[in-house]
DNA sequence: GTCTGTGCGGCAAACGTTTGCGCTTCGTGC
DNA sequence: GCACGAAGCGCAAACGTTTGCCGCACAGAC
């Protein structure tokens, strides 16, 4: 591999010359600065960002902490976040923890050691204390994207969970349904707890109870959703599902279907999220949130951002959520 | 950020017993080990991975560059990928090419200035040359995942796209089909070609000569799989469809959903891949196709020994293609 | 002729590690 | 009492950059 030294002996010029034509750091004569663009070009140099890093002490690189890439919703959250990336010159570190505290921690460890420059963390559930406790103690900047960690100064981007749900549940109501279901992620998150406050509250608001079995908890997959809808659907009473993701949603939809359960005229399904793939459902599913990717960007931009300017008081960015009519959702029917 | 120094000064000894220590790269008194230990967890040290990338000239990051991770083949393969790297302290640096020659290009400028031990790659469809030459010259240990590149000399880990397209069109002969559509990649695609070639493979060799507009090509997309569909049955005369992917393939489901074909009933549809998501479609798509994490791991774990090995004869991984039946075929019934 | 300002570019230190070399100190065998 | 090996550990150079400091050459003003 050729070093600045090796560019600098073919142009014949000092190293220093060399670096300063390449960052443009101050003035150089216009024959010299030539002779370096050609010896660049004919070795195919390319400096070398780790020794960069070494001296300026930034690396250019966010590390980003998901569950699993292979959840569309973090899959399209990490596109986001490397599309900012591109646009500024940053590269990703990309981390699955699996939701598993300790692997987490173990990337937490690793991240730190490469110096990255930030962090992107949509956090594994379980007990935050440790985490905190170690991310104050490195002083690196963060965001948290989507998952709200309790105690810990960050910048959080997020939706608003709340009231997505509230306006998903609205949006059944409005359709005349008055049994409406709810499959709910798993109530160590928060999130989970404001999807299922924002489906009481609008419950509550049309003067409805729920009963005690229309509330039902899975982890946020497919599988899930296919099950627990199974349940919901033996019984016969919902004429709605909302479920607090999109997997558990189609999962839903997949009960329905071989039931035979026509969706959405005898069964309205709505999920949360607006992944691309709810459109290719069958029938498309109708879905609340915001646009994933634009969350992505969003978080990475604040992220940077904050990396410019140092500590301060943290800020949230709640991003607003928006029906997205598809398919799985219409009017109620006669019973079925 | 503390240093190796301020460690060595904590614990009353010199840098290098530190770096000993923290290596295990020489004997070390139990005395000294100690305080030393102590001392990294008082300070809650962690030495910098790009001091130590300088010194000793590899990084321990591999380099990922994909079309677009946000395609649940890509996000698995990713996945697979990331699982080898946990399990032997690598790191990656995750780009997404979107299949554009230029951005693919500026990803590799970045990858190589950041000193990557190697690249996975996926390749971005169009002219390889220019890619080929910048690779040959960078002597990046380089292995490319399921997308051949000609004239590159690098390892390649693939599936069997012809066997594993004759397999799967031998399924659908077997259950009784003999008018069978192929929904095909962009044929700028070798892959595509491959699993295209595998169709006609099995055609002949049952003695079916296709008509011309059984061959019908898109985007690797679910979109484009529901345009081609209903192309497709609009016709009427196909009982069986091979999408080359996944993708396609969810899309003809939709598409003989909204036309009210019962699937497998009616229309048999079979896909390529293997992705995760093919499990919740309605109905569940039967496909072929080799475990898409297994590949990633096994072609991180590839390159991985590339890397130790040194360069010499590039090798090919194949990897054999398998069915996996679900719901989406069935045997021929008589006309529709 | 000297002085001063300006344009250009080189020197060398530093960033935080790893590692070859060499210096003590001690124990053991003769 | 001495030689020698082994155990333990420190010194300093190097890795490839960035950047503060300084020197030189030349032009213009006096």
């Amino acid at each position: 591999m050729s070093t600045i030294k090796h560019v600098a002996a073919r142009a014949g010029v000092s190293f220093t010359t060399v670096s300063h034509v390449l960052n443009g750091t101050r003035r150089v004569s216009d024959d010299a600065r030539e002779r370096v663009e050609r010896a660049v070009a004919e070795m195919g140099y390319a400096p070398s960002a780790v020794a960069r890093a070494l001296k300026t002490r930034e690396t250019c690189i966010l590390g980003v902490l998901v569950p699993n890439i292979t959840n569309p919703f973090f899959a399209e959250l990490t596109r986001g976040i490397e599309d900012c990336c591109r646009a500024t010159d940053y590269s990703v570190f990309l981390c699955n923890s699996d939701d598993d505290a300790e692997r987490q921690s173990r990337y937490l460890q690793t991240l730190l050691g490469r110096r990255v420059d930030g962090l992107l963390l949509a956090a594994a559930a379980g007990e935050a204390s440790a985490l905190v406790a170690r991310l104050s103690a490195a002083q690196v900047p963060t965001v948290v994207v989507d998952r709200h960690i309790p105690g810990l100064a960050a910048d959080l981007v997020r939706v608003d969970h709340q009231g997505g749900a509230r306006l998903a549940v609205e949006h059944l109501l409005a359709l005349g349904h008055r049994q409406i279901v709810c499959l709910s992620g798993p109530s160590e998150f928060a999130v989970s707890r404001a999807r299922v406050a924002g489906w009481r509250e609008a419950l509550a608001a049309a003067g409805i109870t729920p009963d005690a079995g229309w509330l039902l908890e899975g982890d946020f997959s497919a599988a899930a959703g296919h099950a627990l809808a199974r349940q919901v659907l033996a019984r016969g009473e919902a004429t709605a599902i909302f479920a607090s993701n999109d997997l558990l949603a189609i999962g839903a939809l997949r009960a329905a279907a071989e039931l035979g359960i026509a969706v959405p005229a005898a069964l309205s399904v709505i999920g949360f999220d607006g992944i691309d793939l709810g459109a290719y459902a069958y029938p498309a599913l109708t879905t609340v949130g915001h646009p994933i990717r634009a969350m992505g960007e969003a978080a990475a931009s604040v992220l940077i951002e904050r990396i410019a300017a140092g500590a301060s008081s943290s800020r949230e960015v709640v991003l607003p959520a928006a029906l997205l009519i598809r398919e799985s959702t219409g009017p109620v029917r006669a019973a079925r």
